[in-house]
DNA sequence: ATCGTTGCAAAGTATTTGCATCGGT
DNA sequence: ACCGATGCAAATACTTTGCAACGAT
């Protein structure tokens, strides 16, 4: 789907839910889906700002889940404090690999989660709505070699 | 495995590490281990000065990653702001089912997830350490009839 | 002209930390 | 006696909220 086609299912789910049209509404919009890594609300922050400085951190935080209720973004959390937010692309059967050295998180498919997640509710008596499923690892060039191929930050 | 079993090998992990037996710890220890479901720091912290009024609340928060890291509780983070801790009984294939009704956690086996972890972190170039699945789901009796047969709080 | 939306700063929530004192070894 | 461990309160990190001004419909 083209980014004008996201942007404008999710004007149209504002529209919906009797929600307005801001310029920072979409200025924060704009800046998510150009994020081609997983992102936090406060780098969304700084991205939203670039294209309109009236932006709030709040009303970021605002926006978040608007765009994940749209399901234009999914977000990602490893259990690290802040939560990370990532552009809907495919399906909802991925899983997160993260490297414990370099943070860096990796997305993968795995086929089998919603089957997993489905059998496993029912037979709870309860309705599946999402499941994550997420592997901590650790760089194996960095333990050989002290270097991690894929390191971000630190 | 007993209790004293369990409780000899906190103590033995604690002197290989070079750290001491103290009366708190002790007491957050065996507050630990008599709780059957998934507990919080708050909680523990609840149960801990029960058995001796001198345990506080940095004590709590300092000791819980001596007991994940000698394997007698597991960490349980579902995304919900605050972490939740579970006694060890069997192995870490497990995986959470989440009432996002009734906020219950339940607790299932998911035996491929071992497998699926090291598979697809090899092919990353990383190694393993841990992987966790997690299914959010709903009451089908709280959908039906606004009862949910679980509900704890709220 | 409404009434939802915004920015700001203050409040909230969960957890961590500095420091003087306490207590295991 | 040493030096790690503790309680307390302050600090931190991320997110949420109250409120008066703003702006989309």
């Amino acid at each position: 789907m083209s980014h004008d086609a996201v942007r404008q299912k999710f004007q149209d789910f504002l529209a919906e839910q009797g929600l307005r049209v801001t310029n920072q509404r979409l200025a924060i919009f704009d800046a998510a889906l150009a994020q081609k890594e997983h992102f936090t609300a406060e780098q969304l922050l700084v991205h939203a700002k670039a294209i309109d400085d009236s932006v709030s951190r709040a009303t970021v935080y605002r926006t978040l889940p608007l765009m994940t209720g749209s399901h234009a973004l999914r977000e990602v959390d490893i259990g690290s404090g802040e939560k990370f937010y990532l552009r809907v692309t495919d399906s909802n059967q991925v899983a997160q690999v993260v490297c414990l050295d370099c943070d860096k998180i990796f997305e993968i498919s795995a086929p089998f989660m919603e089957w997993y997640g489905s059998t496993v509710s029912l037979k709870l008596g309860l309705k599946p709505v999402a499941q994550r499923l997420q592997v901590s690892a650790q760089c194996i060039a960095y333990r050989s070699n002290g270097r991690c191929p894929n390191r971000l930050k630190k």
